[in-house]
DNA sequence: CGATAGGAAGTTTTT
DNA sequence: CTTCCTATCG
């Protein structure tokens, strides 16, 4: 857990905290505010609860729990809590057991699937598992279809396993059956037969017995409509439901709800929903903000109370903010206020050369502020998509700062881990053929395609798990004498783990595993460099599991709680993408990549289009407001994109930062039409001739010539403002449109636009590129 | 059957 | 610029 997880919410300020106080107060009520406190002492009846960032949230719902148990409403274990993250649900535990004196046992608490999948462990039966099931990631599900595509002859080039993934995912997100899914959903994959694959891969899954993530959630709902004994069992068991982040939730998650909640009438179902429609990120996922804005039709009478009163930000932090969000249309409305007295430091919007600058620029920063005795903990860089972190990262190491990188290439998904897993999941559930898929060559056994194909025919032709029938055929003479014996070794191998697995604790078994598979060996034969690393992953990995007492129990948690909860307690600056940011407060945030097509991301906007504009201006927000006391924002005017370099256009959202909260700074290697007024100017430039065009921010500026520049060829003038820098830059080149140059590194190509010292040029092979006239020669 | 070289393709966010 | 996959050679 990130060391700045402290003090998120604090009590406003004036409030007393005082022994003297009525005595019937429960302490844990005190601190909070008004709206804060209607929102825990209404414990009866649906609730909705709109919170703003920084609004004590979190505080809400953990005391709302303990106040529930203190009073005796319910036992913890009828209470059951959903989050959207595993970190979440650790932090309210670790909450509530300060909250609750004496508490007996903890309420059912985790994030929608890990419920999902508890569920379903104690009922499998019913869904056609058993409680054993394995839990597929998405590696594995590709895996399968993989091999169903060939089954069905469908070419993987022409229609990718992992479109399919997708198109399924979706499906499942939307609480689809495949018997639910209409022609024209399924029409668009392999000519039509996306819904008999998807009802192929989900029958192969049984015979795997195994469910992927979206299975946690749907064939529970299946599991609730079917067995209406099993579900009246829940109602009678969960008396108060209480969720997390309710905006995120999808159709499945509310369909799943539904039912749980339907004990009762529905306006007197005891649900709480918190949730911030501003703060909804997780559209591309299938979230429907929508849920949010039915829960009063869901549950009449249901009670809406807002938080808005900030504990967080620095008032202009909260207005550059709220400024922000107020450009989306689609949105409930509610207008953050802050309780921290100060202004504090101004926004602070500078624009750099290009992303190494960038992290140059943050790297300068953050030992400045080191020095003025900030801790690294309290720092973090926020990126909208994880390419952008490397840069930092080796900036870092050159500088020697200490950094720590959360949702990074995850551990779990490391290759060796992923090894020494399907091991470990063979032996707990025989029948897991894509993990045995995954390790009968590995390490090398001599066991080639060919055999490996004729195992999977057997095993269809007898619809048997592969396991079975590499059994069955070891029996027989169809194997070469070489194979026969190497997979007769391997079935006994398994055998004896399997035993042994009855009696040695999780990490004694993985170390006998990868001993005796030979794992270890073919590590320490691979001379290379990753080998070294390998083996201390394995290593830790094997730490990692002394905690688990059951080889299930630790199958478990890798399969849901993929973060890693890196207990390193020392000081380092932390390097998250802003969806990983989400429920964090930094003192400081750094928000670099401000630019068209990165901030906002293309992709985003292409497949979603205003829609996706506008979460991506939530996702924006989410940035800000998770700082408290100083957010800089930066935007570099080139990036490479796939090793092209690329001039960026800075991100709409700069426009739509409040100006009297912003201040605009530039590192002095900008250059262009608004450069020359030299290095570090604030907002307005007072040596310009043409004052009145630089009334605008640089970026617009920017924005307006390389829109532009977009067009055709050299730069075609539509504008007063673009026409002035033009001309300006054009006086002073040495150079001339269309001109033959040649560049070190880019090779040949015809200057299309001149601005200053910078020229834009459309090289033959290397497309067009800014760079400095000094790199170029004439050709 | 395995290793290696070369080419192609793809890079958002995550339970 | 990476990673993954394929094709080819030993």
């Amino acid at each position: 857990m990130p060391g700045n997880a402290h003090n998120t919410e604090r009590p406003p300020a004036g409030s007393i905290t005082s022994q003297f106080g009525r005595r019937e107060t429960p302490d844990y009520l005190t601190g909070l505010n008004e709206e804060q406190r209607l929102a825990v002492e209404t414990t009866d009846g649906p609730l909705l609860v709109l919170a703003g960032a920084g609004t004590g949230k979190t505080r809400v719902l953990t005391t709302r729990i303990a106040h529930i148990i203190n009073t005796n409403r319910a036992w913890p274990s009828q209470i059951l809590s959903v989050t959207f993250t595993n970190k979440a649900a650790r932090e309210m535990k670790e909450r509530i057991e300060k909250l609750v004196p004496r508490l007996e046992a903890m309420p059912w608490m985790g994030t929608f699937h890990s419920i999902g999948a508890r569920i379903l462990r104690q009922h499998a039966g019913l869904v056609g598992l058993t409680s054993t099931f394995t839990i597929l990631d998405t590696d594995d599900q590709i895996r399968l279809i993989k091999q169903l595509l060939e089954v069905e002859n469908i070419d993987e080039k022409r229609w990718p396993a992992k479109q399919f993934a997708g198109m399924m995912d979706a499906w499942k997100n939307k609480g689809l059956l495949p018997k639910d899914v209409s022609p024209a959903e399924s029409g668009g994959y392999a000519n039509g037969r996306g819904a008999k694959l998807y009802a192929d891969y989900q029958a192969r899954l049984k015979v795997l017995n195994a469910a992927d993530f979206g299975d946690l959630l749907l064939e529970c709902i299946r599991l609730f409509k079917e067995h209406p004994d099993v579900l009246a069992e829940f109602h009678r068991k969960f008396k108060y439901m209480l969720v997390d982040e309710y905006q995120d939730s999808n159709v499945a998650q509310y369909l799943w709800l539904r039912l749980l909640a339907q004990g009762k009438p529905a306006s007197e179902a005891n649900i709480c929903v918190v949730g911030d429609d501003d703060q909804s990120i997780y559209g591309w996922r299938g979230a429907e903000v929508d849920n949010i804005l039915r829960f009063e039709k869901d549950f009449p009478g249901a009670k809406v109370i807002k938080l808005e009163r900030n504990y967080r930000s620095t008032s202009n932090i909260l207005k550059a903010a709220s400024n922000l969000i107020a450009f989306n249309e689609s949105r409930l409305g509610k207008t953050l206020q802050t309780d921290v007295g100060e202004k504090g430091e101004l926004v602070s919007v500078t624009q750099v050369w290009d992303s190494e600058e960038e992290a140059r620029t943050v790297g300068e920063e953050i030992e400045q502020y080191q020095r003025a005795g900030d801790s690294l903990n309290s720092m973090a860089i926020l990126v909208r998509a994880s390419f952008q972190m490397r840069e930092f990262e080796e900036r870092f190491i050159t500088l020697g700062l200490n950094y720590r990188v959360i949702g990074g290439p995850r551990f779990y998904e490391r290759k060796e881990i992923r090894d020494a897993i399907a091991y470990l999941r063979l032996v707990a559930q025989p029948a897991d053929d894509l993990a045995l898929d995954r390790i009968i060559n590995t390490p090398k056994r001599g066991l080639g395609d060919s055999t490996v194909q004729l195992l999977h025919s057997a095993a269809r032709a007898a619809n048997v798990p592969l396991l079975s029938a590499i059994r069955m055929l070891v029996e027989t003479e169809e194997l070469k004498p070489k194979q026969r014996t190497t997979l007769l070794s391997l079935v006994s191998q398994f055998d004896d783990w399997a035993f042994h697995a009855q009696t040695l604790k999780p990490f004694e078994l993985v170390e006998r595993i990868l001993e005796e598979s030979g794992y270890t060996d073919m590590l320490s034969a691979d001379k290379s460099l990753e080998s070294e690393g390998r083996r201390e992953n394995l290593k830790e990995l094997s730490r990692s599991m002394e905690e688990f007492d059951t080889l299930g129990g630790f199958l478990e948690h890798i399969a849901l709680v993929m973060d890693r909860d890196s207990t390193e307690a020392s000081d380092a600056v932390t390097i998250m993408t802003l969806h990983g940011a989400k429920g964090l407060e930094f003192n400081t945030v750094f928000l670099p990549g401000w630019e068209e097509g990165t901030f906002p991301s293309q992709r985003s906007m292409d497949e979603s289009g205003r829609a996706g504009l506008e979460e991506e201006r939530r996702l924006a927000y989410v940035g800000i407001t998770r700082g408290r006391k100083r957010v800089r924002i930066s935007a570099a005017q080139n990036r490479r994109i796939h090793g092209l370099w690329q001039s960026a256009i800075p991100s709409r959202f700069l426009d739509e930062l409040p100006a009297d909260a912003v201040e605009v700074t530039d590192t002095g290697s900008s250059y262009g039409g608004y450069g020359y007024g030299g290095g570090a100017s604030s907002r307005f430039n007072k040596a310009d001739p043409f004052e009145s065009v630089y009334e605008t921010p640089g970026w617009q500026r920017a924005r307006a010539q390389q829109a532009n520049r977009k067009g055709s060829g050299p730069l075609t003038i539509d504008g007063d403002l673009v026409a002035r820098s033009v001309d300006l830059g054009n006086d002073k080149s040495a150079f001339g449109f269309g001109e033959r140059v040649f560049h070190l590194k880019f090779g040949y190509g015809a200057i299309a636009g001149i601005e200053g010292n910078k020229l834009t040029i459309d090289f033959e092979k290397a497309g067009r590129k800014k760079v400095l006239d000094s790199f170029i020669k004439k050709g």
